[in-house]
DNA sequence: TAGTGAGTTGAAAGCGCTCTCAGCGGTCGA
DNA sequence: TCGACCGCTGAGAGCGCTTTCAACTCACTA
């Protein structure tokens, strides 16, 4: 059993109150009872127990973040931002994951207890009435990453994913040549993959590109699928001057395997361009050209809305835009199409 | 302010002890009061306060993760399964960092109070005294992951490394035809670096591979590094039928990168194998001959070893050896060497 | 008729802490 | 000389819960 607040104050012959207040640091205490009673403290290897201040205080200092899968660069960077940042604060960060197919129940188990947590960060990546509605009825301070909960007010961090999509598909046109670009997505509730379309629509309009019915697919972010599906089309893509804009760095991986192993060469016969500018963006042969998102910036941004929350209750919601920027490699023909014009 | 017991018990007219009853689910109440109880909670939307409950019950049933650093996908991987584990067996997961130069006061901060933890899994990458001394404080159940703290009993879990690295070396210098190997570690101190550079020398010793002053060296598990390194010896090494051992797929993807900027052939003038079994192995030209490490299912054995401690405090200290597995791919040269013999 | 025990419930203690309030001795201005 | 105030300290309430203990009701048995 360790040592309660109690054993200290017996051995520093002082009242429990005193030792609280030598603890919360209020210099009100006489210079000498505090030696002594911090000393009492060493002796003991005291430490306040966190559940009976926490239940004075209704403050825990953990701060929870919800994502909607561990796996992969992504995620575990955002982690990796959020746990330093809360860290830097004094804040402990609690993780946890909702599984995909989730009706949103899960996700409210993870928040129900909601007097362990002082905020919480929560990663929308689908387009789930389910999960909204369960968030709606969160109490605590919450910021919502990468989408947006109508109807609950609420911070939150968004990537302007337009910009650096725009940018990506007017390089590939102005740069590369482009005459047609094949859009490759997530599921099609996935939010990212909506407004990466946006942007793909936007672009194509904007240099009267003409969009066929097949140019406009759905998977699933994973590389083994982009590869098997684009393994039976790429011969077809690469007549004409034909760029594919996969909504994730690993599909682009794939499908450029899938080119290879097809026997074209890329960017020569197909250019192909990623998304997130992950790990493997740069192990590809060529290299991806791909848009960068500030992966661990989003989890130090959640983690410090959520804490000036605290500090400013009455601050109207925040909406906290990061930019993604254009990163130019190999796999668009950059090099290739400037020698041509 | 959320609904407490006692408001659940007022809408329910009966005293807070029942309530207490209904929800520990001793079904000591009668079939109406409960009923009665069960309603009132569902229409007050209550949930019993974490602190009040874990001031009583000295049970959290949180669990803490620290790892030596949240970047790149091995510790990713190594949360995903903790965190999986945790969340089936009904534990919420508490994550943390310790910055690689820590002298191991940080760690005794993010343990120190660990009435907040019900137990903690530590993964140790450096021989470091200072972690290892403050290690040997914690009280709570405490699993290890890949290291050993002598003089504290506790669980642990090892990758046994060396039977991974000694069926890789073998099939290098059995099916590939290397003659001298070259060992590219992480830093001297880094305990899994150590392991692999034993069982290297145990295979070099078997074969009676000539080992040369400069065949050993430390770098520091970095891409960048490993090629920069490597781009001034790849002519040196290529000479002779020699490959290199990396102590992470990393390094041997800027190994590989390294020679064919170079203007050599992997594998048939330079082979070149790696450790982990990470995304980047399957991404390199040539693929990487790699050893596989099960590094979610460390972090599902983490969580495991610590709930059972909790039901069986007696239990005699546990390691759990998890084998490592030889992968082969095309950076080896298997295929080749198969021909030559 | 009283005693027994099962089934069910409530009163109250107490977990370790924070914080309000009152009380101590002493100094100071009126 | 007295009240006001200051610096410091302790007593005690109370945060929301679990758990012990006693009590009450109602068969059922001796």
């Amino acid at each position: 059993m360790p040592a309660s607040i109690q054993d200290v104050a017996d051995r520093a012959k002082v009242s429990i109150s005193t030792v609280s207040r030598v603890i919360n640091r209020r210099n009100i205490v006489n210079e000498e009872t505090r030696k002594r009673v911090e000393s009492a403290i060493d002796e003991l290897g005291y430490s306040p127990n966190v559940f009976a201040r926490g239940l004075m205080l209704r403050r825990s200092h953990i701060l929870g973040l919800v994502l909607p899968d561990l796996h992969g660069e992504f995620y575990s960077e955002v982690i990796r931002g959020a746990n330093l940042r809360a860290r830097e604060l004094g804040y402990k960060l609690m993780i946890s994951s909702v599984v995909s197919k989730d009706d949103g129940s899960e996700l409210v188990a993870t928040v129900a207890d909601h007097a362990l947590l002082d905020g919480l960060a929560v990663m929308i990546s689908e387009v789930n009435t389910r999960i909204r509605d369960s968030l709606r009825q969160v109490k605590a301070p919450l910021v919502i990453l990468d989408g947006d909960i109508e109807g609950a007010k609420h911070d939150s961090v968004v990537i302007d994913q337009r910009t650096g999509t725009v940018a990506l598909l007017r390089h590939l046109v102005r740069e590369c040549g482009a005459r047609r670009i094949v859009f490759v997505g997530g599921a099609a509730t996935n939010i990212d993959s909506i407004e990466r379309l946006k942007a793909y629509q936007e672009v194509t309009r904007e240099f009267g590109l003409e969009v066929r019915a097949d140019d406009v697919h759905h998977l699933d972010y994973e590389y083994d699928t982009a590869y098997e599906f684009a393994f039976e089309r790429v011969k077809k893509w690469a007549r004409g001057r034909t760029a594919v804009f996969a909504a994730n760095d690993e599909m682009a991986a794939g499908i450029i395997d899938a080119a290879l192993a097809a026997g074209l060469s890329v960017p020569e016969d197909l250019a192909v361009v990623g998304f997130d500018d992950t790990r493997v963006a740069s192990m590809t042969r060529p290299r991806l050209t791909t848009v960068r998102v500030p992966m661990s910036s989003m989890g130090a941004a959640a983690i410090d809305l959520l804490v000036q929350r605290f500090e400013e209750p009455k601050r109207p919601a925040a909406k906290l835009i990061l930019q993604s920027e254009l990163v130019v490699r190999e796999s668009c023909g950059a090099g290739l199409a400037a020698g041509v014009h």
